[in-house]
Parts: C-alpha cells; sequence; structure tokens
DNA sequence: TATCTGACGATAG
DNA sequence: CCTATCGCCAGAT
C-alpha cells in the first residue's frame, strides 16, 4: 500500500451515495494533482471501492464499465444518458 | 535508471 | 459531438 493509494482511498471514503467526483478532482483533493490516470489505476486494481462515484472529466462513465456503472449510480439516485452523468458534475 | 502500461485530461480537426 | 493525439502520473519490470 502506497502513500499515494492512501490519499486515494481515503478521498473516496469520503464520498456518499449519489455524490461523484472526476478522476482529476479525486487526484486533486488526494494532494497529487495531475495523478487523474493513476487514480484510475488504483480503481482498476483495489476491490471494495465506490469506483462507480468516480466518471471523466466531462462527465463520461467509465470506458468498458459503463452499463453496470449507470445501474449503480441510478441506484443512488444520480441521473444518467447515453453513458453521461446529468447535469450536476 | 530506462521502458512500458493504463477504468485520464486537454485540445485540434 | 466525436476521434486522434499527445502529455502526464504512479507502478511494475
Amino acid at each position: 500500500m502506497t502513500a499515494f493509494e492512501r490519499r486515494v482511498l481515503d478521498v473516496l471514503e469520503g464520498l456518499r451515495p449519489g455524490e461523484v467526483m472526476t478522476y482529476g478532482e479525486v487526484a486533486a483533493e488526494a494532494g497529487h494533482p495531475g495523478a487523474a490516470r493513476a487514480v484510475g489505476n488504483v480503481l482498476a486494481r483495489t476491490d471494495g471501492l465506490p469506483w462507480w462515484r468516480v466518471v471523466t472529466s466531462t462527465g463520461r462513465l467509465v470506458r468498458g464499465h459503463e452499463r453496470r456503472q449507470a445501474r449503480l449510480l441510478h441506484n443512488e439516485g444520480v441521473s444518467v444518458r447515453n453513458g453521461r452523468v446529468i447535469e450536476p458534475r
């Protein structure tokens, strides 16, 4: 477990159902601005994290997991349309 | 130290 | 709005 990974996990644990953040925002809050891509890597290999509450900078859902993510987000009251989170980023 | 990889970001076309 | 590209970062080899 690296320091970077811990910081990312801390940020994610602060997310409540229905709240959504972008990879870039997570990276910045974790104290590693610009490491959006690295955040994605963490989410991809770590289990038990609310990965579906993280989307791309344009509100696009995670590549390759659109269906699953759309369902999970919908369960939390987040509006999704055409593989994209609606309005409130 | 050098390279490669990937659930990203910004931008030109 | 979409795709191609290039830049960036942390991790793994």
